[in-house]
DNA sequence: TTTGACTGTGACACCGGTGTCATAATATTT
DNA sequence: AAATATTATGACACCGGTGTCACAGTCAAA
């Protein structure tokens, strides 16, 4: 019942501690009688190496951290999910923290996180990625990084996205395309790039089929369900009414689903809703809501499988890349009533 | 732009390495001048020491292992939300762990996630703390562990739990109170020790009005959203129509409103729905869910908290505590309509 | 047969802390 | 003042791995 060491593995093979090592990582220079030996002492006394001691020797701790600020929680768990995939591959493990903090407080909370825990590397979710501060300072400490769902940077770090402007431009184009002519906009945070990417084609898509653009349907939103209330009451309140309503998020356009019903309008048939990111909230009501699906566990995994790659292979070349979204229509959006 | 050690410090300050890691630990015998010396050059040099090394030296990781297997996502995220207060508390960090083995299976994957990872203790979140094998093999291993919203054991383990059978017992007695005489019950996942908690709350309301127990009202769900529609549509279907329908939790309550509203049923008018846990869904939707609230964020925080007060301290004792849960009603559940 | 290149192996230092123990310095008791 | 107890400090081994380098053995080329 004693603790198996590589000591121990070592003096039961009868070889060095060295060559045990070499065994545990596969490296070159040892012969197969040898490794056969080795392996079999790891089976008979059953041997895992201690992931401490090696991180003590390599400096490395075999931990991504996941750093995030997101009032849509859903986000945040399909966030973990993808990048859980990814460590679990690679045999790391994830560590999250939230953090609130911006500015300097916030650099000086992301280094006391890497003082004391040590990670290999760190996934910037939203709207962490889009703050240069942040991006030098991590550069500049020579803690590798990945962004998740942030702007493309002229630089060689690692970034996945999808592409947010375009699903904006789509699902608005959908609205139109059913007659929508007066579409409400509900703006997400304004610290995410997100925000001003789904903007950008909600007003495409408008100048796309020469509908002037009216300030008085923006609303400022921040993503989060509470938000999405307020917004939906200025909404709600104009006269004329908008015939339709674009949320940057599910959360926000669920908040104006719930708003709308409890004022006894019909969905869609008074007014028609959109959101995006598909998140699970979007089928859980009814009407469902017409969204834009983003492949956010795939961007978070993929991005941590580049970042892994990039800690063990520091020489490959890092890239940026774009997922596509796809729009998802359900029952929240219909032909505008004449 | 060196790497600042315990060495660089003692050598800076004219002392032992002993003599700083006292000094870190807060360590007595060391005079006040010596203390004074040490402490202005972590300032000077701003040192902070390497956790890997001190885990090496005493054997410890300061990671909690946050084990789960949950189909409610925002269950996850309000038990990781306690985890972390307690953590960040304490220094620690934690890692999540999703495990969907059973059995044999469950056993060797935390075992292996235990060599990986060399945590210093584990949380078992529903259902795994009331699985004994589980609760035996981490016994046995002698891994610290802390048990949220599982049964109770006659043991000397930390476990803090809610009383979801009183939860349950007050909210079918709120519906009885509003004239529900017929009410459906749908059951959480079979795995959970909630799940029979809350049935036996719903049997013993039910009794105490001499309501007799009719089994073709209750349904086998198993927490997710999905059970919940396939629950729902049988319940809608039953003739004569139950007035009344409890679910196990808030997930499955919405499918039972968004199935009733596709169907043209008005809640809670033509019937009530009550949920249980207080999930965001819950006041996402019209009508809101009335629901038990329980306290997820500070059970686990409060199960965290003593599990690494253990860690430190082994010999305090342990305790088992029952918080209290807390009836909310909304508009999903009204008098029944003579 | 000698030379040089290459393969396989181990000794040993090192990563950055902590634990043990001996000893020097100081305080207290007799 | 001497004997004893207490406090402060450092030397050194240790945690369990990896990196460096020296060296013996093997094999092909000269």
């Amino acid at each position: 019942m004693k603790k198996v060491t590589i000591n121990s593995v070592a003096s039961h093979a009868g070889v060095s501690k060295k060559t045990v090592s070499r065994v545990l990582n596969n490296e070159p220079n040892v012969s197969a009688a040898t490794r056969e030996k080795v392996l079999a002492v790891f089976k008979e006394l059953d041997y895992t190496p201690n992931p401490i001691a090696r991180g003590l020797a390599q400096n490395r701790s075999f931990i991504i951290g996941c750093l995030y600020d997101n009032p849509s929680k859903s986000y945040i768990t399909r966030v973990q999910t993808g990048a859980l995939a990814a460590c679990q591959e690679n045999n790391y493990n994830l560590l999250i923290h939230p953090c609130e903090y911006r500015g300097e407080a916030l650099i000086s909370n992301v280094e006391q996180l890497l003082q004391t825990s040590r990670l290999d590397g760190i996934v910037l979710t939203p709207p962490f990625g889009d703050f240069p501060e942040l991006v030098e300072f991590l550069t500049a400490k020579k803690i590798p990084f990945a962004r998740v769902a942030s702007a493309i940077l002229q630089d060689e770090s690692i970034s996945v996205r999808s592409n947010d402007e375009q699903g904006a431009f789509e699902i608005t184009e959908h609205l139109i395309s059913l007659g929508h002519k007066s579409i409400a906009f509900i703006k997400g945070h304004p610290d995410h790039s997100a925000t001003q990417q789904r903007f950008k084609g909600y007003r495409r898509a408008l100048a796309n089929h020469n509908i002037e653009f009216d300030e008085r349907l923006v609303e400022e939103g921040n993503f989060s369900y509470h938000s999405g209330v307020d917004s939906a009451r200025s909404i709600l309140d104009l006269s004329p009414r908008p015939t339709a309503v674009f949320a940057s998020n599910d959360y926000m356009a669920a908040a104006v689903l719930k708003l709308a019903t409890q004022r006894q309008l019909r969905v869609p048939d008074d007014i028609s809703i959109a959101g995006f990111d598909n998140a699970p909230i979007a089928r859980h009501i009814w009407p469902g809501l017409t969204t834009i699906a983003q492949p956010v566990e795939e961007m978070t995994k993929l991005a941590v499988t580049q970042l892994i790659n990039h800690i063990t292979e520091p020489q490959e070349q890092p890239f940026q890349i774009t997922l596509e979204s796809r729009l998802i229509t359900r029952e929240s959006t219909a032909r505008v009533n004449p």
